[in-house]
DNA sequence: CAGTTTTAGTAAGTGCACTTATCATAAGAT
DNA sequence: ATCTTATGATAAGTGCACTTACTAAAACTG
């Protein structure tokens, strides 16, 4: 089998002058290769624990904050609300989260962290930073630096413009 | 208030379990993140056209390799077997692509651009150009070369540890 | 040659992510 | 107070992405 997934190869005989781009110099398609090549760090990095990258920021997210809204919740983690409330259900489902009702808004649902997602949480922490590091492992260290900062500059610019943009709620750090 | 990391102190390299992390700090977390703003900027690019950027890849793909089957085709765009499968049959319902079989493998299905197909990719081509563009505008042009340079260097770094022995799902038996 | 292993394609299941639509509640305007 | 608008949560629908399991066909093996 050939087809590995080269990067600049001389074009097979005819070539199309208007040289349509290798895909391996499209941005989104390296960020969504990359993204993928994360993910399975993650899950391996997890294996065996059931959790997957957003139920991690989300239970990170509680962690600090219990009892958020699941609205607040989607806005802190840059996801849909309906994405979140698909997440916060399997999540209550298996107990690692509750959700009890606002008395003040009765539309709220407020999400706070059970001990077994407690637990959950403190267990897969050391393994989920471990992935973290290892999607950037063959970059040195400078390298990893400029690419922490261009990625940190390009979802802060487009932040907005994503459907689901970043808040950093109501009471965001100084 | 618990907490921990309050405002933009120096981020000691000293390894903390990654519940201290803020999400902002995670390289993961900004890889989504970009991932997502980037397909806000394809489908907003190719906004009533109804295309998706794995379907773009396909696309391209085949302009080039017609004849192509599955899971070579798979290979080339770095997306799993089951789901270039289902990608192409909505391709083939909307009459984009069509299907042969090879008369040397019966396993194959031999993938071709149909001249809809081809119509629909030179009228994207232009679109997705800008939204790649677009997503990188935050950046100056160095930054953007040393940035794709990154990339490409991640990725073809843990190109093979690109499909991960995934592990959520049906097992655990509670 | 028969028997085993590998591979291509598909199906069913789970999960993320977004859309539009609906409902209930809250907040603002007349 | 009532009408209108805005918001929180949910449901249904689509698409990507992966898993395991299965069939058919090819490619090894004895």
């Amino acid at each position: 089998m050939t087809t590995s997934v080269r990067g600049s190869g001389p074009a097979p005989t005819e070539e199309r002058a208007d040289a349509e781009t290798e895909l391996t110099e499209r941005p989104g398609f390296l960020i969504r290769r990359l993204h993928q090549i994360h993910l399975a760090m993650f899950y391996e990095a997890c294996s065996g624990l059931n959790v997957t990258p957003v139920q991690s920021s989300i239970l990170t997210v509680l962690a600090r904050r219990q009892g958020l809204d699941q609205a607040g919740l989607a806005a802190m983690i840059g996801v849909d609300r309906a994405t979140v409330g698909q997440v916060i259900r399997r999540l209550a489902a298996r107990g690692l989260v509750a959700r009890g009702n606002s008395s003040e808004d009765k539309r709220l649902k407020l999400v706070h962290l059970t001990d077994e997602g407690r637990a959950l949480l403190d267990q897969i922490a050391p393994l989920t930073a471990a992935a973290h590091m290892r999607t950037l492992a063959a970059l040195s260290d400078e390298e990893r630096q400029h690419f922490m900062s261009y990625l940190k500059k390009l979802v802060a610019a487009d932040n907005e413009h994503g459907r689901a943009p970043l808040r950093w709620g109501p009471a965001l750090p100084e």
